[in-house]
DNA sequence: TATTGACCTTCCAGTGACTGGAGGGACTAT
DNA sequence: ATAGTCCCTCCAGTCACTGGAAGGTCAATA
């Protein structure tokens, strides 16, 4: 009879969010008499599974397309690959982002002196009024 | 007389924002009779510092600290470039969180047949519980 | 003058994916 | 009986907006 705190210690996923996830229709534990959930083994495995989707970033939508394939024998695998795709190129297009700022913010950081003067390349390069 | 509307032309920041920004007091543009804001010079150039501080990640507390910074005559220029740094050191790591999913979703999806059989790699790394 | 239509206001709710905490019941061991 | 650990639900907060409802204001036109 597994209880939250023992899949937590099996899955890694924390017992709020797990309760989170039964709110929100990712999974549907039983209940024990004493209103306990009671986590089976089919429990487990669509945790571990969702811990490791959302560690790769993927939102809780495709989480929750993920995992209908998951259980689903007859899927295509197309149909994952699609998901995982889609996935890949919003990852592309953050990395993208944040590599221009890391860009911009690094050029300006060199620019600057740091010491006890007012003159600033990066409050310049903030206040520029295109 | 410069209007909201105005405003967002000239530097892009929406209106909304504009308003949002000013419950949370970065800025405390004028009225008029009519209830409208009243938006001077110095509120644009701060609205524009805002807008491109946070296009380059910086959070709002940050930025508050920066428009302070940038506002302050005798400020030393150290204490911008400790902001940036700091900013700098999270997009880093982010940039690697995401190098990092990206590198396993991209080597997943080279695995994965994506055609109508059921067989998928990516699922299978998904479902692993360590 | 009446009426559009564009503009402005405030206030409330929702986003994503949790996370923290209050308040209280249940179980186990001493 | 009591202490300590577990479990429950419900509410609020996070971050930085964004959407929408309900309604006041202004400029131009019929």
């Amino acid at each position: 009879m597994m209880n939250i705190s023992d899949v937590t210690k099996r899955t890694g996923v924390p017992a709020k969010t797990i309760r989170y996830y039964e709110d929100i229709g990712l999974l549907s534990p039983k209940r024990q008499a004493n209103g306990y959930r009671e986590f089976r083994e089919s429990d487990v495995h669509k945790l571990a599974f969702l811990g490791r989707a959302r560690s790769l970033g993927f939102p809780i939508d495709s989480c929750r397309s993920l995992l209908a394939l998951y259980e689903d024998q007859s899927r295509a695998s197309a149909d994952v690959k699609d998901i995982a795709r889609t996935h890949l190129h919003e990852i592309d297009q953050k990395l993208a982002e944040l590599k221009a700022m890391r860009d911009t913010l690094s050029d300006l950081i060199g620019a600057c002196a740091g010491d006890h003067r007012p003159d600033c390349p990066i409050l310049k390069d903030l206040a520029v009024l295109d």
